[in-house]
RNA sequence: UCCAGCGUAGCUCAGUGGUAGAGCGGUCGGCUGUUAACCGAUUGGUCGUAGGUUCGAAUCCUACCGCUGGAGCCA
């Protein structure tokens, strides 16, 4: 009777192109309408956006366990698929068999209207079912192999930075300490202070919040590396854009200067879109309608202009000279604020900008120091909704130098002994940059806030599931 | 962390000092190749928490918690 068949996703069977005699599918109910003689069952398995109409006739054995059916259940389903008699999709599954897998009562909380994503977040291990966070979860799955595809297909070396670090400036942010020390038994040395020499690493460690160092020494080997894996900040930010806990790439790029690292990052967000636009023609729609109306003209905008570029001190000339009234004030040496960032590549440029050589005293030390002295060679890409979406520079290559710029930023050299060997040793010109992955994947899903891009949102007070 | 706004039924919200409401959802019934189905009935609440003002508080005041938007920090 019931000969093996294995199920099909149902993404397959809604492509298949002519009749099929015995198929099985498995999902979850997404809604159920009775008619007289039998009864509609709205299937969901999450391989695609639609979902598949399968009809439970009235002669199947267990029909009236089948018409309790709620929102939320899985079932597994044997049958035929047929072209739809009614309109509003081509195939449908004429039930032979149903069985319940699991079934859903009605506390079940997804409903099937629409809910708000603030309403949704608080169901974070269910919200997958629902139709946004389900496009959202496999654009982020198709971008994530996106990365991987863009890199390989230049040559670059995929290399796994370490997530616990023992070096507390990375420079940037505040980090996260990893320790096997029991908070009601802290051991002491003499005078008082924390013994962290028994600790589990003997030393004090923290949470990574860049790979970029050790990617560093990774391209003065292979050339060409990238970095991509979860990176961790314990800053109390409380903003759409910021997690405690977030995904970075990181490419690193020897024999290479700015010019050559902006030409990368745009070309990687460019390839980004055009690969998402093109394999997630769904997902996109739904963005489109739903989420941001104007997202596919701004994502295809994008990927045909050449982006901006400017200097810091030219964009600084821009924004004095622009007649804006902005609310915190524009000078050389001062940080460009979001107000400017976003007049910039919002209304300024209408395009992303990348801004380019910043005054030294407000970027981190391994930058590398232009010859007027006063500049170092970093740069930030904006982009119209987020703001800055990359931030990388050309590294300092030269010992000497280096070792100055550490002393300028209080930081001891003899604490990065293994840092500058690699300017000791074969020392060559040398880029990167960091990509906040999701930032990337909220430009191009048009979603707004970064908890609803990751699958369980890390932020300050909140780390819960 | 700072500024502003919001917190009322499972969800979305109305109610701004005088007996807690609607739509959707759920449940029951009807109708029906339906498709955010339709029609009827019904269910549903410690008004975020704790204090205070008042004869009386969802409503006014204070503190705290949470969420949203903006800012800082950044990716």
């Amino acid at each position: 009777m019931d000969e093996p068949l294995s199920p099909t996703p149902i993404k397959d069977a809604l492509h298949e192109i002519a009749p099929i005699d015995a198929i099985q599918i498995q999902g979850w109910v997404r809604t159920r309408r009775d008619s007289k003689d039998f009864s509609f069952i709205e299937l969901n398995d999450g391989s695609c956006l639609c979902n598949l109409q399968i009809i439970a006739k009235n002669t199947l054995p267990n029909y009236a366990a089948l018409q309790r059916l709620t929102t939320g259940a899985s079932i597994s389903v044997r049958g035929a698929l047929v072209a739809s008699q009614g309109k509003g999709q081509k195939w449908e599954i004429v039930a032979d068999k149903i069985d319940i897998v699991g079934v859903a009562d009605d506390s079940y909380p997804l409903q099937k209207k629409g809910h708000t994503p603030e309403f949704l977040r608080e169901i974070a291990h269910l919200r997958p079912r629902s139709n946004l966070f389900g496009c959202v979860f496999r654009v982020r799955s198709r971008l994530a192999f996106a990365i991987h595809q863009f890199f390989h297909e230049r040559g670059f070396v995929y290399v796994h930075t370490p997530i616990i670090t023992g070096s507390d400036c990375e420079g940037a942010g505040e980090l996260f300490r990893v320790t096997t020390i029991d908070a009601k038994k802290v051991p002491r040395t003499t005078d008082g202070e924390i013994d962290y020499t028994k600790d589990f690493f003997a030393r004090p460690t923290y949470l990574t919040v860049s790979g970029q160092l050790e990617a560093e020494a990774f391209a003065l080997a292979l050339s060409k590396v990238y970095t991509f894996g979860p990176t961790f900040r314990a800053e109390n930010s409380n903003t759409s854009r910021h997690a405690s806990e977030f995904w970075m790439i990181e490419p690193e790029m020897a024999f290479c200067d700015l010019d050559g690292n902006m030409d990368l990052a745009e070309e990687m967000v460019k390839y980004l879109i055009v690969d998402v636009r093109k394999h997630c023609r769904e997902e996109m729609e739904l963005f489109a309608k739903f989420v941001d109306k104007e997202l596919l003209g701004r994502l295809d905008f994008v990927v045909q202009r050449r982006f901006q570029r400017i200097n810091y001190s030219d964009a600084v000339d821009l924004l004095k000279k622009s007649g804006e009234k902005f609310e915190f004030p524009i000078d050389y040496g001062l940080n460009l604020q979001s107000e400017h960032e976003r007049w910039l590549t919002e209304k300024h440029f209408k395009c992303p900008v990348t801004v380019f050589n910043y005054p030294k005293e407000i970027k981190p030390f391994y930058m590398r120091l232009n010859d007027d002295g006063k500049t170092v060679t970093a740069m930030d890409l904006l982009v119209p909704g987020i703001g800055e979406i990359v931030g990388g520079s050309q590294r300092e290559e030269r010992l000497e130098v280096l070792k100055q710029n550490m002393r300028w930023h209080k930081m001891d050299p003899a604490d990065y002994k293994w840092y500058l060997d690699l300017r000791r040793y074969g020392t060559v010109p040398h880029s990167g940059f960091g990509l906040g992955f999701e930032r990337m994947l909220m430009f191009v899903t048009g979603v707004s806030n970064i908890r609803d891009v990751i699958p369980f949102a890390r932020t300050p007070g909140s780390a819960e599931f």
